[in-house]
DNA sequence: GACCGGAACGAACGGTCGTGCTATTTTCAT
DNA sequence: ATGAAAATAGCACGACCGTTCGTTCCGGTC
């Protein structure tokens, strides 16, 4: 790998931490900088400009998310097996990132209302995971786990919104309930899909 | 009222509708001193500094939420009707804000890794409004409603998790289903609760 | 050894941020 | 009507923002 491309992963890997904890609007090129032992404007030479890292980092978040969560899901079994698969690897990268929290809850937050690239690309980003996680949910139906009536995005609405439950607890309320609380939940909704 | 508390009344209004689109931090003297009319300094004096102002700000809006859901919640009948009041509200408050999502869903991911006053009150603010869910639905407990044995924080949980994942889906996905799927939602959480 | 292209640096720019200080205007009780 | 007090404006500051530019360093090529 070429010194240019291992500062650049550097960068990205420092920026998806430092964003995790800040927001990619209060992402800063300076405090990259710092972080990464680098001058401002040897840094900035890798990034057109501060909207163009804002990108970069979110593809990195994304890239170390599908390895994270998405890809070892879908090495578990069809059905029933592979959503818990799923939801296992969810939660644990969302409860041992430390310290920032995920980075697209952040970031969707920050951008729900500011138009432009970014936000495009969130959007797109969510609605890749909405796909893959009601697909991952159609697996379940097509094995007989789950009610053929059942709405794989309806499942995928109500599992991000309990992952969203679980971040506000977690970081925010620092309640010690948290992660058990989601698992109550969890297994509630699961029972609510499961062919009687 | 004398000048001054209107002024301030009329800051603490323009900065929580500023602030629901760009949140508290981004929240700024400069801009909301231009959309209040008013010389940067001639609003700096009303609040001694951005922090106060922050906090002012999330009272302001704190007042408002329990305007706009708690109190016409509290004037249902008890049990699962003031339930559905609480809902109803919270949604339509949610619903027609516009432009710029809920404060307090953009401040607690602004805030989670900040500490400080404001995520002091921040927390503070959520813990109440959670005493107040959990005791609404224990109302319906104690009217036979519900089942005897579920656990009023939990309720009060899963309807902030619901909660959450329909701003993301309203504001960030723009989605046009996401009230049907928060109410579908809403009426298997009522299910799950509901005495057999 | 001369040369060259990429990588990183330091300094500086214009702009905006929060925040003080000092006038000046406006309000209000007497 | 008038004087004290409150409210607001004007101005300047230091810090930091994203960005640009010229320069330096270093590894590989003829």
């Amino acid at each position: 790998m070429s010194k240019g491309a291992a500062t650049r992963e550097a960068i990205l890997h420092c920026g998806v931490e430092q964003a995790a904890k800040v927001g990619l609007s209060g992402l800063t090129i300076g405090a990259l900088a710092d972080a990464t032992g680098m001058s401002k404007s040897g840094l900035f030479a890798h990034a057109k400009s501060k909207q163009e890292l804002q990108l970069r980092v979110l593809e990195q978040a994304r890239a170390e998310y599908i390895d994270a969560v998405i890809r070892p899901a879908l090495g578990a079994p069809r059905g029933e097996p592979r959503v818990r698969a799923l939801f296992e690897h969810w939660l644990a990268s969302a409860r041992d990132r430390a310290p920032g929290g995920c980075l697209f809850v952040k970031a969707a937050a920050e951008f729900d209302d500011r138009p432009g690239p970014v936000r495009d690309q969130l959007v797109k980003d969510h609605k890749d995971k909405d796909d893959t996680v009601a697909q991952i949910f159609s697996t379940g139906v097509a094995e007989g786990h789950f009610r053929p009536d059942a709405d794989p995005y309806q499942f995928a609405a109500e599992l991000q919104s309990l992952m969203l439950g679980y971040f506000h607890l977690h970081r925010l309320m620092h309640d010690p309930d948290a992660e058990q609380r989601l698992r109550t939940s969890f297994e509630n909704l699961l029972d609510q899909y499961r062919v009687k």
